[in-house]
Order: C-alpha cells, then sequence, then structure tokens
DNA sequence: AAAAAAGTTGACGCAGTGTCACGAATCGCT
DNA sequence: AGCGATTCGTGACACTGCGTCAACTTTTTT
C-alpha cells in the first residue's frame, strides 16, 4: 500500500548534512589551530566538499563561529532560564545560577575555552543572537527579581555586567586548574555575590 | 667651551620617531577602522614611510596592538598599584582599586573601548607584558592582603579574577551610558564586594 | 522524459602579507 | 673632513587566502 511518507527530499537532507560537516569541521580546526589561524579553506578542506560550497552556507569563518556560538548558547540558555524563575529568594536566585553556568562550563569545556582564547568576545557576543538573547534574559530576569523585591533595589544593567563578569572570568580562572572544580567557582561566586567580601557573623 | 652633551645619534631619533608614528597611525586607524578591519598598509598609509619599514618596528598589526595596550597599562598600572598598597583597610583596599580603574577607563575611554570592542581580550592580555604583569600585580597584592589579614582568607586567584571580571564589565556598560559616571560604577563594584547583595543593617 | 530549479564546483581576479636586494643615510675611525 | 662600514628605509615581488561566478551535475517538477 503505496502510503505517501512526507520524507524530507533528497535537496534539503543534503543541505542539512553539509551544513552540519562544515560546523563539525570548524569544530575542530578551531580547537587545533584557533580561531585567528584557521582559514575558511581549513575548514572546507577538513570536509569532502569544494571550497565555493562554504560560502552557500557562511559569510565567513565569523559567521561559523557565531554558528557554533549559538549551539553552545542554546545548550546552557534554557538551564539558566529555568533556574532563576523557578528561584523563591536571592540565594537560590545567585546560588543557582553560578552553578549551573559552572557546571556547563566545566562540561563543555573545549567550546568555552576556545570561544574566550580565540575569538573577540564582545563581536561575537553582539552577532551572535542566543548569546545576546541569554544576557538580555538575564538582565530581565534582574528585573523582575528586583522588582518583586527578591534582589534588593540596585541597577539591574550593572549587576548583569558584574553576574557576567565574574562568571567568565572565573570560569576561564577555573579551567585553568587541576582538578576542574565547578563546585568551588560556584561557592566563591555565590558567597561573593550574597556577602560581600565581610561575612556577616 | 665646547661641552660634549650626550646627544642620541640622528639614527636613534628617527628610530624612535618612526616607532611612535606607525603607533600614532595605529591609534587612529584602529578607532576609524576597527582592529579587524584594518590592514598593515593602511596603517603605515597614515605615516609617510614605506610598507617594508613597518616590519622593521612590528612583525604584525598584533604587535602594535600590543604596543598600544602596554601604553595604555603603563598609564593605570602604578596609579592602581599605589591606591594598593596605601590602603589601610578593606575598604580602601577595595574603594580604591575600583574608583581608579573606572576613572581612567572613562578618561581613556578611547583605548580601552578600542581594546574591549576590536580584538580577542585573552590573546592580547597574555601578549602584552604590562597587562599580564598588571594582572600578576593585582593577584600578588591580593595575597600580601589576604595574608595580612586586610581581605578575609579567601582563593586569591578566584578574587583577582572576580574584581578584573566586574571591572572590565562594568567598565564596558558604564561607557555605553551617557552620561559616562565611573563614581557610580565605582559605588557600584564596591558595594558589591564589601556587601553583597544583602547590605547589612 | 524533458525542462526547470537548485546546488556544487574549482578556476579566477583581487587584496593583503612579509621578504629581500638595493641604495641612501649615518656612524666611527683616522 | 673624508672614507669604509653599518644600519635602515624602500618598494617590487612572490605567495596566500578570499569571495565570485559561469559551467556543470543532481534533484525536482511537469
Amino acid at each position: 500500500m503505496n502510503v505517501r511518507v512526507p520524507v524530507p527530499g533528497k535537496r534539503e537532507q543534503t543541505k542539512v548534512a553539509n551544513r552540519e560537516a562544515i560546523i563539525a569541521a570548524a569544530r575542530k580546526v578551531f580547537a587545533e589551530l584557533g580561531f585567528g589561524a584557521t582559514t575558511v579553506r581549513d575548514i572546507i578542506r577538513a570536509t569532502d566538499l569544494a571550497s565555493g560550497t562554504f560560502y552557500n552556507y557562511f559569510k565567513s569563518k565569523e559567521e561559523v563561529f557565531e554558528a557554533l556560538q549559538d549551539e553552545s548558547a542554546l545548550r546552557i540558555r534554557p538551564r539558566l532560564r529555568a533556574e532563576r524563575v523557578r528561584a523563591r529568594n536571592i540565594e537560590e536566585f545567585i546560588a543557582g545560577t553560578f552553578e549551573t553556568f559552572f557546571d556547563y562550563v566545566a562540561q563543555d569545556r573545549a567550546d568555552f575555552h576556545v570561544a574566550r582564547k580565540n575569538t573577540d568576545i564582545l563581536r561575537v557576543r553582539m552577532a551572535s543572537q542566543q548569546v545576546i538573547a541569554g544576557f538580555e534574559e538575564l538582565r530581565e530576569d534582574i528585573k523582575v527579581a528586583v522588582d518583586s523585591g527578591l534582589l534588593p533595589r540596585l541597577d539591574p544593567d550593572f549587576l548583569t555586567a558584574a553576574m557576567v563578569g565574574v562568571a567568565f572570568e572565573i570560569g576561564e580562572m577555573m579551567l585553568a586548574r587541576d582538578p576542574v572544580d565547578p563546585k568551588a567557582a560556584a561557592e566563591f561566586a555565590t558567597s561573593l555575590f550574597l556577602n560581600g567580601l565581610r561575612p556577616r557573623p
């Protein structure tokens, strides 16, 4: 009984496959050579496609990198979000955020490292939709938390910047250590944000 | 009375002059086009030197950029250092550091912005001797402060990372605003580090 | 089965790089 | 001062990587 299954056409399939092949090759080559040193040709050479084909999928190596960032952000964003909206007090908000983030960094070590080490942080931040959205989400959640009294009445922009700065910088610091200890990093950051450097008695 | 003044020879003079001309041109061009978009030729075109001459002074545009960073770091480092060693209590240590830093960022706006916006932060950090030295100085001062009881017994690496992360990220945030308010930024950061998000009564 | 559409290919022209042989300017020595 | 030695500026050159495009191949549509 010739049932018509809505199989995606061959065109569609190869398009997806090629895109993934390029992204996979890029991830590998970036990790090997670093972002600055890799050329579009290096990436395409690591696939079985021709050089021109690259440009059917991405405008530049920067754009592939953004795609990697997007993938990465898509993995962590929902988790962070969930953690924050679930928070019922300031401790949960702060501790939950940092724990989740540092766990993620420890797991996704390679990507985080390449991101931090191999490209202009800000340019990528500004270019990657998922990453931008992640930052904005954090700022919005902070605003809501401030308005609801969960967090003290502080400038949400500054607080966002502070959390982001601490998260990324300590994340990097943590990865330089052996063994990598996300719990310790999270505890430090949490304690800093909750108590400052003068822990209450 | 023919007094022999130890005048530097003409060779020495032009060498210094050329180096400075290249650095000045680079600063201008980086600010105009951004780091990524400028070519070595763009820089040299902004001087009256020939293309080959560039390479007598720098290996690449990255290296000129590092020279700019070094200059910049040399301007702020001693001030930060002085502020820290003078500190007689935790308030002075933290507040002094942040006030000095944000004032500097507000003044040297263009350089800070170009640095943050146009190149790989980490690679530059790792390449610029002055910047590296600055970070190490901070870490050492923190260690000393911890050992002397000025700061609480915390991991100095994490604390260094946290201060650096907050300083840079809030610095950037601050510059995006109009008017730029280094006092507000310093107050926020100081209060965060001293009191955390739960200010004591 | 043939026409149309979509997608792939690699050669090409172009832009920027870093080097190097040359010549000009400066230095050191008598 | 004058002369060889040295240093350094110069721009042409060979090379690498980029992004495009006309021709070709594969898939889809009719």
